[in-house]
RNA sequence: GCCGUAGUAGCGUAGUGGUAGCGCAAUCCCUUGGUAAGGGAUAGGUCGUGAGUUCGAUUCUCACCUACGGCACCA
């Protein structure tokens, strides 16, 4: 089909052809098509790339139309509203300097060099600005702008911030320029035809520093976060969403359910671990004893601390010192905390000969470490400066290094089934090579070592997303990612290929030829620390654990003093049940306090207890206990012993029987 | 570390320039109750720490500590 040289022909999505003069736009085009679609148009979709529906069209082209019915809309929509945002900001406090505001996951953001501080009481007042502007339907304006002369136009009135950013492209390219009613911004667009269309179901919510071009070095800028939404149905159940959200927040459940604290006279950032956390935290362990013991793992102990000559040499000190500490002085010799097991590991492998025949070897520990993390950084359990991982060092040979490397990622997934874990993804983290402070300058090894960990990836058909600039100083990773209740991203294991070790410590093996050889460590922590793992089981669980992990695991209600004595030998009974891959027998605890058997039921299910065991006059006489779940199931009746057989299979088998 | 906000009993909160209330939890008493909050009484705080202003500060100012939201960092 071809039309004649002063028209154009568009190919809707559905395939059927429709002919325009030269320089139609998409609103005429939507127009054509019917009132409703004319009405509910955003913006066009021309060969894939998004015009604004006042954007003249030149050429045939297949086309698409996005509504608010589209999921592309919510961008469009956001990027809108941070434009709006920047126009109410402006307009109410004058001499403020616009940068950049792009929609972001849920929302948008816009950077604003201001002297005076945004508080929190200056949000409703914008937001007002904003429903005026909203309101007036302001029409858009889309210009072309030689780059220069965008350079001069915003030095001139001012905008610094957004000069510098134009001067940064490329002279010879034009820029867009958008107009909203008398208010313009640099943009590479596209909007919507006025300030209408992105409806008001929206909310500004935080305002927090940030560095302009995301650089430490520069200047801190004010920026102001909101969220938008299609409707204010879709508004409402965001918000909804992030208070569900908060009450799985670990911090908040591990208050509630005395799982740990913090102390300021102990220090940020160090956590302390109460009894009922310490369960959880000694059934992990537990756990990984017995897997890492399949695995071939032998496990060592090693002291917390070392003289900082240890850090020189395995290079922690040059390429990870801002990371440690302050040195101890003792004895008039500096001592560091050590923010990583692995030098001590490695002394240990260095104490004996190694022969080829006893690799790989696979020392384990679940080693604590003292890092000094930004203060800013840190949060609750996620990141503290004091930490036990599960860690471990696997020293190989070359040609062993890919096969271990699948053992370790065989090892998560055991794991990860068994905790039910699905919402993560693996991060392949790369060196950046330019940047030789923070990655030691072994370009040939460093691609040597990638490549063992990509055929390792694949041949286990596990996929990944690549991250420059993110790997050890000694070697690149393979990251699990997660993301916590609140929603942000942490890594909850890392296994590193170390290709330094070898060097720095001597580390070496005597091969078949009898002469010495090199190893290479793999860094492997599939639980990651702890801290991290148990308060991201906090949010995953909602606090509610699985029985084999439940602090308490049944509780004894008796329904009155007359049946305490039947309760405590329930009690002393499920006691002394022993758990084969448990770390002690049952947990379990009786509430003979004096309240309601109704208020002591509520109390069991505000702590999570997964079992409570109601126990009265017909179970005393049957020698029965009255099973109700956590979740309010009422299991009714039944013999001690089968109720035992139950709990005791779920804390064996570390899987609860589904209801 | 940087920007901003905050810090009142175990937890959640009210409040004030003249030495603090409430709810839940705690303790005791009554109730002996059959599956999500029975009733009553009592105790508990010098209002994060330090300094300053003031006749007097929990309330104002400053510094520090800690937390929260971001940024940066997170090998």
């Amino acid at each position: 089909m071809s039309a004649a040289p002063e028209q154009v022909t568009v190919t809707l999505p559905d395939g059927k052809a429709l002919t325009f003069a030269k320089g139609v736009t998409g609103g005429e085009i939507a127009a054509a098509i019917g009132p409703g679609l004319a009405k509910a148009a955003l913006i066009i979709l021309v060969n894939g790339q998004e015009y604004d529906l006042f954007r003249p069209i030149d050429q045939d082209a297949k086309i698409r139309i996005i509504t608010k019915k589209d999921p592309e809309s919510l961008e469009l929509i956001r990027h809108d509203m941070a434009h709006i945002l920047a126009m109410a900001v402006q307009a109410l406090y004058p001499g403020t300097q616009v940068t950049i505001g792009p929609a972001i996951d849920d929302g948008f953001y816009y950077d604003f060099a201001r002297a005076e501080p945004f508080t929190p009481e200056d949000l409703p007042k914008i937001e007002e600005e904003m429903k005026k502007i909203i309101k007036a339907g302001m029409p858009t304006r889309r210009e072309v702008w030689a780059r220069d002369k965008a350079v001069e136009h915003f030095k001139g009135i001012g905008e610094t911030y957004k000069a510098e950013l134009i001067a940064s492209i490329p002279a010879n390219e034009d820029v867009s320029i958008y107009w909203h009613g008398d208010w313009h911004d640099l943009c590479r667009g596209p909007h919507f035809r006025t300030t209408s269309e992105v409806g008001d179901a929206f909310k500004l919510t935080k305002i927090a520093g940030a560095y302009w071009r995301g650089d430490a070095k520069n200047a801190q800028l004010q920026r102001i976060y909101g969220t938008a939404w299609r409707d204010k149905k879709e508004l409402d159940e965001y918000l909804h969403r992030l208070e569900e959200a908060e009450k799985r927040d670990h911090r908040k459940l591990g208050r509630e359910l005395e799982l740990f604290t913090f102390a300021p006279d102990v220090g940020a950032g160090l956590p302390l671990w109460m009894p009922n956390g310490m369960v959880i935290r000694q059934e992990l362990e537990f756990l990984a004893l017995n897997e890492e013991r399949k695995d071939g793992y032998r496990r060592v102990a090693t002291p917390h601390i070392a003289k900082e000559a240890l850090y020189y040499r395995s290079r922690h000190l040059p390429y990870y010192g801002e990371g440690m500490y302050a040195p101890l002085d003792i004895d008039g010799e500096n001592y560091r905390l050590r923010p990583m097991n692995c030098p001590h590991h490695h002394l240990i492998y260095g104490a004996t000969r190694h022969s080829y025949r006893e690799l790989p070897l696979r020392i384990a520990e679940y080693g604590q470490d003292y890092r000094y993390e930004a203060s800013g950084g840190l949060s609750g359990l996620m990141r503290v400066r004091g930490f036990c991982m599960n860690d471990a060092h696997i020293y190989c040979r070359y040609d062993q290094a890919k096969d271990e490397f699948i053992r370790v990622m065989k090892l998560h997934a055991r794991y990860y089934d068994l905790l039910d874990i699905k919402e993560y993804y693996m991060r392949l983290s790369l060196p950046d090579l330019n940047k030789l402070d923070k990655f030691v300058d072994e370009p040939q090894k460093w691609l040597d070592a990638l490549a063992i960990i990509r055929q390792a990836m694949d041949e286990s058909g596990m996929k990944y997303v690549e991250g420059k600039g993110e790997a050890a100083f000694y070697g690149p990773k393979i990251d699990f990612m997660i993301k916590s209740a609140i929603g942000t991203e942490y890594t909850i294991s890392t296994n590193q290929l170390d290709f330094l070790a070898t060097t720095t410590f001597d580390l070496k093996y005597i091969g078949e030829d009898g002469a010495d050889h090199p190893v290479y460590v793999i860094h492997r922590a599939p639980l990651g620390t702890h801290e991290r793992f148990t308060a991201f089981l906090i949010e995953h669980y909602a606090g509610a654990f699985p029985t084999w992990l439940a602090p308490i695991q049944a509780r004894v209600i008796p329904i009155s003093e007359k049946f305490g004595d039947y309760a405590q030998k329930v009690l002393d009974t499920l006691f002394q049940v022993p758990v084969v891959n448990g770390t002690a027998g049952l947990r379990v605890d009786i509430d003979s306090s004096n309240e309601r058997m109704q208020k002591r039921i509520r109390d069991a299910q505000l702590q999570k207890i997964p079992y409570m065991l109601v126990v009265g006059e017909r179970e005393a006489a049957e020698g029965t206990v009255a099973v109700r779940l956590r979740s309010g199931k009422d299991l009714g009746a039944m013999p001690l012993e089968t109720f035992v057989a139950r709990i005791k299979n779920e804390a064996e088998s570390r899987r609860d029987v589904a209801e």
